[in-house]
DNA sequence: CATACTGACTCAGAAACGTTCTT
DNA sequence: TAAGAACGTTTCTGAGTCAGTAT
């Protein structure tokens, strides 16, 4: 491979875009000024509202200047980007209105890095790469309450990049002027470079895409593991009710954790550094401020309410009611704790991923995740579907079955900006069309009536005409109706990551198989390239 | 054992981008 | 038929999981 593809190097401003300190034009220093473009840029985001993020900005930023601009720039409020900002928005404005050629040749030239970048050769095979260029430096943008959030994200250089590469094969080049940090050969991994950054100090990787036959072999693996899982959850599912009356406290908790992952796909929940991240929790990392026991509610009994904020803060509500042994378990564990403490205070995800092993060979939380993912669209797929219907119906039975799985895992969306505009849009196009098959209808009973008065040939063509008009209107209007359905239902959630990385491909490969969809339908192209494996391997009768 | 820390990998939603449909 | 809205696709990079190692 050829190593990274940098991000390009800052373009100073044009000198009659200024940047005002307290009402006064005032010339950066190329670096502030730098610095001060990604702010400018993000003026018009919710983020530079924020005071966690305009506070780690500013004081980034000021740790960038000279020390005279450090001594005159003391105040965020007192800095007018507006100027830089304006520039910005206006230059992706003319980018946008290039003329086709010139956008014909920007498309080429991004073409022609990909060709040289975006390749690698793994034994032998030439594969793509997923993301073959560094990331540009900018503020950092962490999700939810992320007291990192503003902070400068540095420019990655060729002196920070490890590249791995094999001891036979051509060492990439540097740059020119450069050299890279490290150059190694370890095939015990499957990154072609790596750096680290400055933000969490962690390492980021250039791995190949999810076409390759590398990442379509541990998906593979993936779903093999969650179906030998199948084989043992129900002696799993007894041992952990089991194990809900032990003496042992920890074995207690094990078994009240599990529960939660199995029944509701709770993520493991790993320990996190406190004030380093976003504060958010999975089942082993649960507090009792995120659980509230109802010993009734609703007219159901033992029912646990949750309220938590899961990965990327994304919020997780769910009423749930228990079996009675559970619901007296989490009293034991919450009884004389603060609501900051942990619930399951003698539990932590190695101790648990530990017990998993023992029970099953690869066994870990996510596996469950995959199992009840890929189990719940099979089961739904064959609840369903009618073989009766035509495609768009029985489309729509699919995205049901795979919105019960993104339900399950949690998977949502903000909903999209024009979704009330687009569902009023959608409406009318129904309400016109109602309107069109009741014109239809009379039409064809005048013709109905016109043949019964002449009995003539060209009546009854005109009748058989209009016949035909209705039902493609009906046709019409129930596709129309399919569509603004699941629209409404879609609102707030996000089936792309169940498609993508819980669903068992050979489930839906085989479901259009079985019913005669094809496969276009319900994966787009990069799925397929993703999901080669599965097609080459599934057939109508393949069960999970 | 408990704990801290690192490394490598999967999974996550937002935003940018490109295509298609409407007006 | 051109502009622009709507929608699907791709890119981006942050946020998890989990194993391994040192202390």
């Amino acid at each position: 491979h050829k190593g990274p593809y940098f991000a390009p190097l800052y373009e100073p401003l044009p000198d009659d875009v200024k940047f005002y300190y307290d009402g006064k034009p005032m010339k950066l220093n190329v670096a502030t000024e730098e610095i001060a473009t990604f702010y400018a840029k993000m003026l018009d985001h919710e983020y530079t509202t924020k005071e966690i993020f305009q506070n780690n900005f500013f004081y980034d930023w000021r740790k960038e200047m000279t020390s005279e601009e450090r001594k005159k720039i003391k105040h965020l409020e007192k800095c007018d980007f507006k100027e830089m900002h304006k520039y910005f928005v206006d230059k992706n404005e003319a980018r946008k209105a290039l003329p086709k050629e010139e956008k014909q040749k920007l498309k080429e030239e991004a073409d022609k890095i990909q060709e040289e970048y975006g390749y690698c050769i793994l034994d032998g095979h030439r594969e793509k790469i997923g993301n073959f260029k560094t990331e540009p430096p900018g503020l950092f943008r962490g999700r939810g309450d992320h007291p990192k959030m503003g902070m400068l994200k540095k420019r990655i250089m060729p002196e920070d990049v490890i590249i791995n590469c094999s001891k036979d094969s051509q060492t990439p080049e540097p740059p020119s002027g450069h050299k890279w940090k490290e150059v190694r050969c370890d095939n015990t991994v499957t990154w072609l470079a790596s750096w680290t950054e400055n933000i969490q100090n962690s390492i980021k990787y250039i791995m190949l895409n999810p076409s390759s036959k590398l990442k379509g072999e541990k998906d593979w693996q993936k779903y093999e593991v969650a179906r030998r899982l199948k084989g043992v959850v129900n002696k799993i599912r007894s041992q952990y009710r089991a194990d809900w009356k032990s003496r042992e406290m920890k074995k207690r908790q094990r078994s009240v954790a599990l529960y939660f992952i199995d029944k509701l796909a709770l993520r493991a929940g790993n320990e996190k550094e406190e004030g380093e991240t976003a504060d958010t929790v999975g089942c082993c990392s649960l507090r009792v401020e995120h659980i509230k026991l109802h010993p009734e509610l609703d007219g159901q009994e033992h029912v646990v309410e949750f309220d938590f904020l899961g990965k990327d803060s994304i919020r997780y509500y769910n009423k749930v009611p228990v079996e009675k042994p559970v619901f007296k378990n989490l009293q034991l564990f919450m009884e004389n704790k603060d609501p900051g403490d942990d619930l399951f205070d003698r539990l932590n995800t190695t101790v648990l991923n530990k017990h998993l092993q023992d029970l099953m060979d690869g066994l870990t939380a996510k596996v469950f995740r995959t199992y009840n993912a890929s189990i719940t669209l099979q089961e739904q797929l064959k609840a369903l579907t009618d073989a009766e219907d035509n495609v768009a119906a029985k489309l729509l039975s699919y995205n049901r079955a795979n919105r019960a799985v993104a339900i399950l895992c949690n998977h949502q969306r903000a909903t999209p900006k024009s979704f009330e505009k687009s569902m009023q849009n959608l409406q009318a196009k129904i309400d016109a069309k109602k309107e069109q098959l009741g014109e239809a209808q009379m039409e064809l009973k005048r013709a109905k009536a016109d043949l019964k008065a002449k009995k003539d040939v060209k009546s009854k063509a005109a009748v058989e005409k209009k016949k035909k008009l209705l039902e493609k209107i009906q046709e019409q209007l129930l596709k129309l109706n399919v569509q603004a359905t699941d629209k409404e239902e879609n609102k707030q959630i996000a089936l792309g990551t169940s498609k993508l990385n819980y669903l068992d491909p050979r489930i839906s490969v085989a479901w259009c198989k079985k019913f005669g969809v094809p496969i276009e339908k319900i994966y787009n192209k990069t799925q397929r390239e993703k999901f080669a494996w599965a097609i080459d391997m599934a057939d109508e009768d393949f069960e999970f």
